[in-house]
DNA sequence: CGAACCGTATTTTTT
DNA sequence: ATACGGTTCG
């Protein structure tokens, strides 16, 4: 077999015994996915059934990627008939089947995050709860870890441990909040992302028979990053491993970068113990790096207590020294992380899209992004909101959702009033009451108005009855038209379109565009699956299915695809590149200050680090700044602990442009002209004295601070590059325009004006907080006269 | 009802 | 800095 071959020693061992459980610590740069992926194949070859073969990994694109690779050894006919995918979408097509034992309706509607959070925030409110003890964000966190350890509401109620630790911080009432969520969610016909998993273990556990059927059918299970799966995945693997026990999980310990979501690290530690004939593999060699990247990373990671033990080692060259950039502010280290990438590329004839810059927070991105825009180098921010988070994409899907699913209370929030049709808050809510009320989905009450009493007046009964035909007449054609079709259809005669139409500003155009975009990937999805399956049309439905489970790492259609990529570590799990930077190595920015508390936390902080580290294939460059702007204030840093665990052998510090020092620690070094210009409140880390009242302190303060602003923004007008109009609208009994101008300074807005006077092509705008602009229309744009 | 104003919170996030 | 949400004002 001669792809066996291509595997070394470690490697192909794991691969072989394909048979009982076994688990394979894989180092970064190992070959983990590799292993994974050729043990499929040589399943497959040895002659089992692609469809009792269960692979699970933690993304979509994780799975995409060994779905091709595996085709390319097998051949794809074999190879689509595997169970891959996420845990997610794996047990939400379970789910899907078995949905009516569980007492929910096969097309159930999967909540996001922004759903979950919005029906907490509405609980919330109804118990009359302070919603600043109860931030949704918490609750739903809260809720989250519930769920993932298994613990079901009426659990919760009794659970000591949460509910005193829920007092502790002040919100005795979560666990009604869990209760009521558990409640709404099930009236909607709706699951979260944890119920997949929840629910799936209620299933398995409720229902030996259903349970016994997926026991059989799956005789080989592999689990990818297994350090990532949290109790709920670990059970149910668990299960479904229990009777033929061919388990292979891949992951490593060191890599473990989620348990602040619930991942269990201890998952991997006690395998041992469920499994005691288990086979252990350490994949050690390390193919991506050189050997000081690998001896660096290896150095520091040992200084965490909990860990499986391993040499990882590798063949590659030694590799030059990693650089460390000490820098007087942010803006600073933004421009000599640019100027050196410009450098390398240039002396080494690199490609832009050989360069990531990696930082613990998003926030970090714009100092980069501002410098490497300035020299002209291509980049692309990742991360941010994803194409399915978008408002007006949400809003499409949410017409999407009610015609699947019409009980969708979430989808029925989002477009009861959008575009508006006169249902306003107060309906809204007389709506849910009576849906608490009577334990009928809103929609129930909606549809049959007179079965039950309401507060709601007879005007937005009509308003109602007129919403509650068009969805009607959309799922009247649910089975008749395909997704796109049915899609478009939707799309147009709700007016959403005509909306989004109607708004020419930039962003406006924007939305418009995104949701062109939908609209294509929905034809796009129509005729591919329509074509692989032959015959009978892709509903609205399906589409949903495949869709709600995506992020849109998947939707990578980049126009310039070779650009530097600005991330978080947490986004680079995974990926390599030749040269990587790692910035913001500070005290309480990385490690981040919410982990220098506990040990778990900071070696999770370091594990970090790690997998930042192992990212780079020759070259890392690490930079921290002496001071930083957080949250408005300029703020002084001191370099990470990390740094210290970096053995100064394997580190070239070079010494800074004309400043001359080089003893970047040392304090006071140049610093007191950074200190000047600031106002005196600006270090948050040293509060203010004692005795006297800070709030009149800093009010007054503020006012000065204001004032600085204005003057500083005055000034900076002569750096605006563009005014763009954000709406405009024509009155037409005098034909006069009204135009509502925003003003963008660089890439950031800062403020909309209101134009006073227009005419021939000129404007003057008043803008609040710099004063009058005389400004010159010009297509869309308006240019400032100067 | 929309614009203006004010107060507040602000890690990481595979699904 | 900044974005968001809630409130108030016209």
């Amino acid at each position: 077999m001669h792809y066996l071959d291509s595997l070394n020693e470690a490697q192909r061992i794991a691969v072989e015994n394909t048979h009982g459980p076994s688990m394979v610590i894989a180092g970064a740069g190992s070959g983990k996915t590799r292993v994974l992926t050729f043990r499929i194949a040589h399943l497959i070859h040895q002659g089992a059934d692609p469809f009792s073969i269960l692979a699970l990994t933690f993304t979509n694109k994780a799975a995409r990627e060994m779905t091709e690779r595996i085709s390319a050894i097998v051949g794809e006919r074999e190879a689509r008939n595997i169970w891959m995918g996420t845990f997610h979408s794996v047990f939400s097509r379970i789910l899907r089947v078995e949905a009516e034992k569980l007492g929910y309706p096969s097309n159930f509607t999967i909540y996001d995050t922004t759903d979950s959070k919005n029906l907490i925030k509405a609980i919330i409110k109804e118990l009359g709860l302070d919603d600043k003890a109860y931030r949704p964000s918490i609750v739903y966190n809260r809720i989250s870890s519930a769920k993932n350890n298994l613990i079901s509401p009426e659990a919760y109620a009794k659970n000591t441990e949460y509910r005193s630790s829920d007092k502790i911080s002040g919100k005795p009432q979560l666990f009604e909040i869990y209760k009521r969520y558990a409640l709404r969610c099930f009236k909607a016909g709706a699951m979260d992302f944890d119920d997949l998993l929840f629910k799936t273990n209620v299933l398995f556990r409720d229902f030996p028979d259903i349970l016994h059927k997926y026991q059989h059918r799956f005789k080989f299970l592999l689990v990818d990053e297994y350090q990532d799966t949290n109790y709920s995945q670990y059970l149910i693997v668990k299960k479904l491993a229990a009777v033929y026990e061919n388990l292979c999980v891949v992951g490593d310990d060191a890599q473990s970068i989620y348990a602040f979501r619930g991942a269990n690290i201890q998952n991997i530690l006690n395998f041992r113990k469920d499994y005691p004939g288990y086979k252990l593999y350490k994949l050690e060699q390390n193919y991506r790096s050189t050997q000081t990247i690998v001896e660096v990373a290896n150095r520091l990671i040992a200084n965490n207590k909990d860990q499986i033990k391993k040499t990882v080692w590798t063949a590659n060259e030694t590799g030059p020294k990693i650089k460390l950039f000490n820098t007087l502010t942010d803006s600073e280290e933004g421009k000599v992380v640019a100027h050196s990438i410009f450098e390398i590329k240039s002396h080494e004839m690199r490609k832009p899209k050989d360069f990531v810059i990696l930082y613990r927070t998003n926030a970090q991105s714009r100092a980069l992004e501002e410098a490497l825009r300035k020299i002209d180098i291509p980049y692309r921010i990742y991360g941010g909101l994803s194409f399915y988070q978008r408002k007006e994409i949400k809003d499409l899907l949410a017409y999407y959702r009610m015609v699947v699913n019409p009980a969708d209370e979430e989808a029925f929030k989002r477009i009861i009033n959008y575009p508006k049709r006169g249902i306003g808050q107060s309906t809204l809510e007389r709506l849910v009451v009576a849906s608490n009320h009577y334990n009928v989905s809103i929609w129930d009450l909606c549809k049959n108005p007179d079965r039950y009493t309401t507060q709601i007046s007879s005007g937005a009964q009509n308003k109602i009855r007129e919403f509650v035909m068009m969805i009607e007449s959309f799922r009247a054609m649910q089975d008749s038209k395909n997704a796109f079709a049915l899609g478009k259809h939707i799309a147009a005669s709700s007016d959403i379109l005509k909306e989004l139409y109607q708004d020419k500003s930039p962003e406006g155009v924007g939305r418009h565009e995104n949701v062109e975009e939908l609209l294509n990937a929905m034809r796009e999805f129509s005729d591919r699956t329509e074509a692989e399956d032959a015959g009978g049309i892709k509903t609205l439905g399906e589409f949903l299915q495949e869709v709600v489970l995506l992020t849109d790492q998947d939707n990578d259609k980049d126009k310039d695809p070779d650009h530097v990529s600005l991330m978080t570590i947490h986004m680079a799990k995974g990926l390599e590149f030749p040269y990587v930077y790692i910035v913001g190595l500070e005290e309480n920015l990385f490690p981040s200050q919410m982990s220098v508390n506990s040990r778990a936390d900071l070696e999770e902080e370091r594990r970090l680090f790690y997998v930042a580290l192992t990212r780079a294939e020759k070259r890392v460059f690490l930079s921290c700044a002496n001071t930083r702007y957080k949250w408005g204030n300029l703020i002084r840093c001191e370099q990470s602990r990390f740094l210290e665990e970096i053995d100064t052998d394997y580190l070239e510090v070079p010494e800074r442009q004309g400043s001359g020092a080089t003893d970047f620690n040392a304090p006071g070094r140049s610093w007191g002209s950074y200190h000047r210009p600031l106002s005196p409140n600006k270090t948050t880390d040293t509060p203010p004295a004692s005795g006297t009242s800070s709030k009149q302190i800093s009010g007054g303060l503020t006012q000065k601070r204001k004032q600085q602003e204005a003057v500083r923004l005055a000034r900076t007008m002569k750096k605006v590059s563009e005014v763009k109009p954000t709406s405009t609208s024509e009155s037409a009994d005098n034909g006069s325009v009204k135009i509502q101008v925003g003003m963008h300074v660089e890439h950031s807005r800062f403020g909309t004006g209101k134009v006073e006077q227009l005419e021939q092509g000129k404007a003057t705008v008043f803008f609040p907080k710099i004063g009058r602009k005389q400004l010159l229309l010009k297509f869309a744009r308006l240019k400032i006269v100067e």
